[in-house]
DNA sequence: TTGAAAGCGCTAACAA
DNA sequence: TTGTTAGCGCTTTCAA
């Protein structure tokens, strides 16, 4: 019942179908300029007849240039990576470059086999979110010909490109909008402080609080960023803030939860704002104001300053791109005095 | 500062420094029973000495074989799919093979993009969730010598593979729950009928519901499977039912709240099963019971069965394989009068 | 403007 | 057991 797959045409046989050398029907696919009008559409024609699809893989042979970008990612399920792989993937889309997706699951030795296919598929570079901080084995991939960019983690500019979003920028206009909307006793809803992007956060709140005289700011820590401990936090507050900043939007979820329990009113009583712009944001209760990550950016632009490494080499310099998070205001907070 | 990435060293390269030739180092690599132990030996010194990994592109024009697989999917940043891309990875990577990542983002010509795409690499095969039901071009991919498994959509079993979960026993166990909990009055709160998943859980509704002489079955058809349409839907019910089946935990979560606000209480009053096992479900007010698909099984599935395809081409049958669906309780219904 | 021919890195007959 | 050699499908000098 299936059709017998035709074996596809080569490059050869559209040769023999226009009469022409295979030079030329190379030169027509690659530098149409260098041919007869004429020529050419008969070379066209020929392709169209035959179904004829260029095999970039044995091109690559040749030019020494394959067409694969890596990705490298800790769990694709995750929104955040998922959202970097969606923008990875447009852009790798739109400059002709397919995506290899490689999960490492948070093993670090699936991690380095993927690194080793990388190399092995001599992939034009790797958008990677490495694992551990330990720079070593993106040092030896860089070495072995792969480029790579780094996505939400830093690197040393001299060692490659990366990008991530600002994460103290995000604490910043977080903890200014609470003030804006007239909270002056903060608290900081915070996770582990080794988190480099729990520090960050805190550092913009601790920012945003000292250009304001009146302000003061207080953090508690929870073991982990859950909705759980969110509503155990919510439970425990001895005196209660006017505004709360929690640095994930589950956190901020059980916050409200354990707030509500308690009989105080968001954003009456107090106002939150979350972060990371996470669907759980607009199914509680009360809709978060969050920070939002522009994450597909991340990724689009990962790839961009990768092919632009690739192929510009020369002019190439290493950049350090930083993307500004900004506010989504919902119900948890006020609307602002001037509204 | 950067090392000057050598040139990856070649078979030849390998061949010369122990002193065979390049087919010994080739079989030493495929065929190791082959080679004299010793020889072997001394290739394998100098593989390790020059870091060499072969190059599958370069080996697969000569067999003819690639070695990559390409997985098609609206959107990676829908959990569902994500879900699938991760089973999908994590069995490519288990059989050696890389997987393409192709984002279609609903757009049929994109789609059609990729399967070019995957046509000139000369993909081994492809695991797809087609946007359309249209299966020509689908059809024109299996010609072109790509074998593909659909995943979450029904084929002819004598056009190729396909996976997918079992949706109507997913609405029987969940209404068989509510029944085995006491609820004998049940409203299904239900998608867009024409949507094949609605229509089918709805219709495992209706099983369970038969099976049960005391018990009736209501449903309501909501515009969209939001929170917003959920909580719409809980606000406008004139008489209460004892138990509720949403075809999704959004419509879910929305009802919850919906009839928390109306001071009705889950489970007690009224108790509710979801479907799909959305972060969202362990983050509402009361923590949903659903149905939790084995997806990541899916993608995993698919792409073995694709490579059964693939290296098993004359043995290979084409076959639908169905997962079943399972329940997870939580607290939005009452336990079982047994426990 | 076109074509002939070499070769990218590898595998697989076939010969030695 | 090992080596020689002819391609896989393409690009790219170089010559015509």
């Amino acid at each position: 019942m299936d059709a017998i797959p035709a074996r596809p045409a080569r490059i050869q046989d559209v040769a023999a179908a226009a009469g022409v050398s295979v030079s030329t029907v190379s030169n027509v696919l690659n530098r149409p300029e260098r041919v007869n009008a004429r020529t050419a559409e008969r070379v066209r024609d020929a392709v169209a007849a035959l179904d004829y699809v260029p095999h970039p893989g044995a091109a690559g042979l040749r030019t020494g240039h394959s067409s694969s970008i890596g990705l490298v990612l800790p769990d694709v399920t995750n929104s955040f990576y998922a959202r970097i792989a969606r923008g990875a993937a447009d852009a790798a889309y739109d400059h002709g470059y397919s995506l290899v997706l490689c999960h490492s699951g948070d093993a670090p030795e699936r991690e380095q086999g993927y690194f080793t296919m990388l190399v092995e598929q001599r992939a034009v570079g790797a958008v990677v979110v490495p694992l551990s901080a330990d720079p070593t084995r993106l040092t030896r991939l860089r070495e072995r010909g792969i480029p790579l960019v780094l996505a939400d983690r830093a690197m040393p500019p001299q060692e490659g490109c990366s990008v991530s979003v600002d994460d103290i920028a995000g604490g910043r206009i977080a903890v200014q909008h609470l003030l804006d909307c007239g909270a002056g006793d903060i608290l900081v809803v915070n996770g582990d402080r080794s988190i480099r992007q729990c520090a960050d956060r805190h550092q913009g709140a601790r920012q945003a609080v000292r250009s304001r005289r009146t302000a003061r700011l207080d953090q508690v820590v929870a073991e982990e960023m859950t909705v759980a401990y969110g509503l155990e936090i919510a439970r425990a507050l001895d005196d209660l803030p006017d505004g709360v900043f929690c640095t994930n939007d589950f956190l901020a979820a059980g916050l409200c939860r354990g707030l509500a329990e308690r009989g105080v009113k968001v954003p009456e009583d107090v106002q939150v704002v979350g972060y990371g712009d996470l669907d759980i944001a607009s199914f509680v209760g009360t809709t978060l104001t969050t920070v939002r990550q522009p994450v597909e950016d991340l990724g689009r632009a990962a790839v961009e300053m990768l092919l632009d490494e690739v192929e510009a080499r020369a002019e190439h310099t290493h950049e350090t791109r930083v993307f500004a998070p900004g506010l989504v205001l919902r119900d948890s907070t006020r609307s602002l005095p001037g509204d």
